[in-house]
RNA sequence: GGACAAUUAGCUCAGUUGGUUAGAGCGUCCGGUUUACAUCCGGAAGGUCACAGGUUCGAAUCCUGUAUUGUCCACCA
């Protein structure tokens, strides 16, 4: 069966990851036990659907690693899964419910943790198609979920750890209420959006109040100053009655710094159940906390006629009241200010007290004493794991400087029920709390069957914290003994993993987190390096959103019509981690005309490049021949390196460069000229496949087939030829092969036949009209007329002349390489454009001249630049009088 | 308010520790179906590397400041 002209990837593509995946080339078991580990957890997306553009750019960045390792012969493993994502995917199922006319509360927990199972199965099953249509080549066999059995119990087992050691407490305190999620939030799941809205004025007994939130003053019966204020200073300490929304209330002036004097009037009221800041001013002065605003968004009890009705629509209700009771003073309607708003549905955050579950960031552990902050800290501040880009450390460290107790409880159902059980008092119990991974028939103090687990679930980043180690089956395969950890099976084989590649819009949530959980639990890093890629954005350069359907860019569209190569190469060429990617379907587009040049490139060596003469070779090899492998051998060595210092696109741009600059462009027409080449172009087709593999798999792995199918010697190449491209050996530097001389003499050919295709367009000689040339030297004629036919070829040429000494002709085109003199004699010669040209360049090359002559006549550029700065400076600066001699020789000939 | 990026050709972006005349892709212009590829080939035009200082023999690259854009963090009632 022979190539087709265009390359279509969709006929190829399902094919060949089907083969992969049944080769069991994904499984590390099947590679030497013995050899060195390489492994990536993958981050798991979340099980609320369908994989999006950011998905693919993890997707294909890991997987460009993982092959590299997988061919380089490292025992490689990249385990796939999914991540429940509680309140996530809990929204997702309810806005589905919420189209049936239903709500979560009327199905009850259980059969609502049904539905929502259900889809989170189909979304699974959905994701694996899609993460395979990317080609990963992640190991299915050890596909792991969030929920798991073995990871609900890692969960568990990590929550019992922390609790005995004293890192985990529940406590009344503020926490970030969504009423819409009806859950708390932590610190770092609430986002802020700009506003511009009222701020009001009151009068409050003898001073002006100012506030955004009236709705939350309906208790707020102290007024705070700062101590050294003289506008307040006579009132602290004083208490007075003033008319209030629900009739007077009695308050009185306590004085704190905290207060900021510029800010408003310099006087604001305590509410210490709805604001962090008040709150914690409420419990230093023993205030009471009352709460004014309930889980809901409803005003409670304590907002008289106002209870139970929404808090922030009652603003304006609220406002009406006071105006007519004469106590607005003013209201500027131009503050702005940031509204805290939920991450996953955008509703208004509500600061409330409640009784949740924190972990302690500051308390000693078992780890040496060092707190939570420290462990996370020192285990990048000591270079066990660095960053790539290197700036996110300090983006790292300041999160940790700023981290307050986690708040894990969330009043969600979907997810990991806290492992504590109360010993209900309403039920006859004694009132114990339980801290057990399984249900305890009776409480162990009163002995009564009383026992009732905690409603709460625990916050996701909990358990996806632990994933590149509870995927790796551990509790079960660690012990810990007198602080010493023995890992076994997976755990010991792959942790620490070597690379964690991720978004660095997850850096806190998760990155941070796995670090906490990991140094906690194991006493060691959870990856090596963190390698943060950033945000896929449109071609205006904004987030893409399903919203925007004109610049969205969904690789299950695009996959079908240019193929997962093309997507795949786009999102790694031209892209620096860190930085953020601007995509388009035409950038898409050009890849896949880049994948289909390769595919041609690849079918021209197998099917049409000539196919006799296998012991040409024997001959020794010409100067083309040891020109591209020599090159080749340069660029095994650079890609290599790239890659080994994640710098993916250069890796690519060096390759790219190669497969076309050199390989299409220049060897494969010289192959033509010289014929018999087969040997060597599929000796260098093998290695280019192989390089190209890691960024574009589907494409030359397809081609790789073929080419093994036809089973041509190649040169000297002994490597193994696996069945499989995707398992064959890395390309290796064989330094025998290196060969300046080739380099050399090939450039001057190629310069050679350059100038005259460019001195054809500028004299406006048609493509297709043959001239002649004569060719001029003293020292490189020998190699020139062995490249005969390769001039005639190429530069197209009807005759040529190669003379060492003897008369030039006169009246032609005059071209000059070192001692190489180029005369085209045209008939129809352009002579004033010749002369405008040649004039342009002297004028060029005497500035040149006069900088380098200004440089080198400097004593202290002679005195403090190495030696071979200088010397290439003289260098340069003969090779600048040389050809400027030569201009002026060819000026001459044309005023003659 | 603090921090971090970015600013290089019309567009999207590279540019490894400072060292030739700063590169690529796309786009533009001119020419072309030469038996792998028009999803192609040949040729060309196009940049005072945001701005102002500084360090250095030498700066797109290092330092300081400014401007613009973006992101993150904090947040005052």
């Amino acid at each position: 069966m022979s190539l087709s002209k265009a390359y279509t990837a969709s006929e190829h593509e399902d094919v060949i990851y089907k083969q992969w995946e049944e080769s069991g080339a994904f499984n590390p078991d099947s590679a030497d036990p013995k050899a060195k580990p390489f492994s990536i957890a993958m981050p798991p997306p979340n099980a609320t659907g369908t994989l999006h553009i950011g998905h693919t750019m993890m997707l294909v960045l890991q997987d460009l690693m993982i092959r590299y390792h997988r061919m380089i012969g490292d025992k490689t493993l990249w385990l796939p899964g999914t991540d429940h994502a509680s309140i996530a995917t809990q929204n997702k199922v309810e806005k589905l419910l919420a189209k049936e006319g239903l709500t979560r509360h009327q199905l009850g927990r259980e059969q609502f943790i049904a539905r929502v199972e259900a889809y989170v199965a189909e979304s699974r099953t959905r994701i694996r198609t899609q993460i395979r249509k990317v080609g990963a080549s992640c190991d299915w066999s050890r596909e792991r979920y969030t929920l798991d059995k073995g990871l609900s119990r890692a969960v568990n087992e990590v929550f019992i750890k922390m609790y005995h050691d004293g890192l985990i407490y529940r406590d009344y305190r503020m926490v970030n209420w969504c009423p819409r999620c009806h859950s708390t939030l932590s610190d770092d799941e609430v986002k802020y959006k700009p506003e511009t809205t009222q701020f009001y004025y009151f009068k409050f007994g003898p001073v002006i109040i100012g506030t955004a939130r009236p709705e939350t003053k309906f208790q707020d019966k102290t007024i705070v100053v700062h101590p050294n204020d003289p506008r307040y200073k006579d009132f602290i300490g004083k208490e007075f009655t003033t008319e209030w929304i629900e009739g007077p209330i009695s308050a009185h002036v306590i004085a704190d710094p905290i207060v900021d004097p510029e800010f408003g009037t310099g006087a604001m009221t305590i509410t210490p159940a709805h604001s962090f800041e008040d709150f914690d001013l409420a419990k230093k002065y023993h205030r009471p906390i009352i709460k004014i605003i309930n889980e809901n968004g409803e005003l409670t009890d304590q907002a008289g006629s106002f209870a139970g009705k929404n808090a922030r629509e009652s603003r304006t209700a609220i406002i009406e009241k006071l105006q007519a009771k004469g106590v607005v003073d003013h209201i500027d309607e131009d503050y702005r200010h940031n509204l805290s708003v939920c991450y996953r549905c955008d509703t208004p955050v509500e600061p409330l007290p409640s009784l949740q579950w924190f972990v302690n960031v500051n308390a000693p552990t078992h780890r040496g004493k060092k707190s939570l902050k420290e462990l996370m800290r020192t285990a990048v501040e000591s270079g066990r794991i660095s960053f790539i880009p290197p700036r996110f450390e300090k983006t790292y460290f300041h999160w940790i400087d700023n981290l307050r107790d986690w708040c894990i409880s969330r009043q969600i159902w979907f997810g990991h029920q806290m492992p504590v059980y109360y010993c209900k008092k309403d039920k006859g119990g004694c009132g114990e709390t339980l801290v057990a991974s399984e249900k305890p028939d009776i409480c162990p103090k009163c002995k009564k069957e009383t026992l009732v687990q905690d409603e709460d679930t625990f916050d996701t980043w909990f358990s996806s914290g632990l994933w590149t180690f509870s995927t790796l089956g551990w509790p079960d395969t660690a012990e810990e003994k007198a602080g010493k950890i023995k890992k076994t099976g997976d755990l010991a084989a792959f942790h620490p993993t070597s690379v964690m590649e991720t978004g660095y819009d997850i850096l806190f949530f998760w990155v941070a987190r796995m670090i906490l959980m990991s140094e906690y639990v194991l006493g060691e890093e959870p990856f090596r390096t963190v390698y943060l890629h950033g945000l896929v954005l449109d071609i205006e350069g904004k987030k893409m959103s399903k919203t925007k359907e004109e610049t969205l860019i969904d690789p299950l569209d695009v996959i079908p019509k240019y193929g997962a190569d093309a997507l795949r190469a786009s999102m790694l060429i031209g892209v620096t981690p860190g930085n953020d990617l601007r995509l388009n379907e035409v950038k898409i587009a050009s890849y896949r005309n880049f994948v289909n040049k390769l595919w041609n490139i690849g079918r021209y060596i197998m099917e049409f490049s000539e196919k006799d003469s296998v012991t040409d070779t024997k001959q020794g090899l010409s100067t083309a021949d040891a020109w591209i492998i020599s090159r080749l051998n340069a660029v095994v060595d650079e890609v290599t390196t790239h890659i080994e210092q994640y710098r993916f696109s250069q890796a690519a741009e060096t390759l790219r460069s190669y497969t076309w600059d050199e390989l299409a462009d220049w060897y494969v027409e010289c192959a033509k000229v010289e014929g018999g080449k087969q040997p060597i172009l599929f000796s260098i087709l093998r290695a280019i496949l192989a390089l190209w593999h890691p960024f574009i798999p589907f494409v030359t792995e397809a081609l790789y087939q073929r080419y093994r199918e036809l089973a041509i010697p190649t040169l000297g190449d002994k490597t193994k030829q696996p069945q499989q491209l995707i398992v064959h050996p890395w390309p290796r530097v064989q330094k025998k092969y290196t060969n300046k001389k080739a380099e050399e003499d090939f450039s001057l050919i190629r310069d050679i036949i350059q100038a005259i295709r460019n001195a054809r367009v500028e004299n406006g000689i048609s493509a297709g009209q043959k001239i002649q040339a004569v060719l001029y030297s003293p020292t490189r004629a020998d190699l020139i007329r062995s490249h005969e036919p390769h001039l005639k070829r190429l530069a197209y040429l009807d005759f040529v002349t190669i003379i060492e000494k003897g008369d030039r002709p006169s009246n032609a085109v005059f071209l000059k390489f070192s001692d190489v003199e180029i005369y085209l004699p045209l008939g129809l010669m352009r002579v004033e454009e010749e002369k405008t040209k040649i004039a342009k360049q002297l004028d060029e090359i005497r500035t040149q001249i006069e900088l380098l002559r200004v440089r080198l006549a400097d004593a202290e550029f002679l005195a403090k630049a190495p030696k071979n700065i200088v010397k290439k400076e003289q260098e340069r600066l003969a090779d600048f009088q040389d050809k400027i001699a030569h201009l002026q020789e060819q000026q001459e000939k044309f005023t003659a």
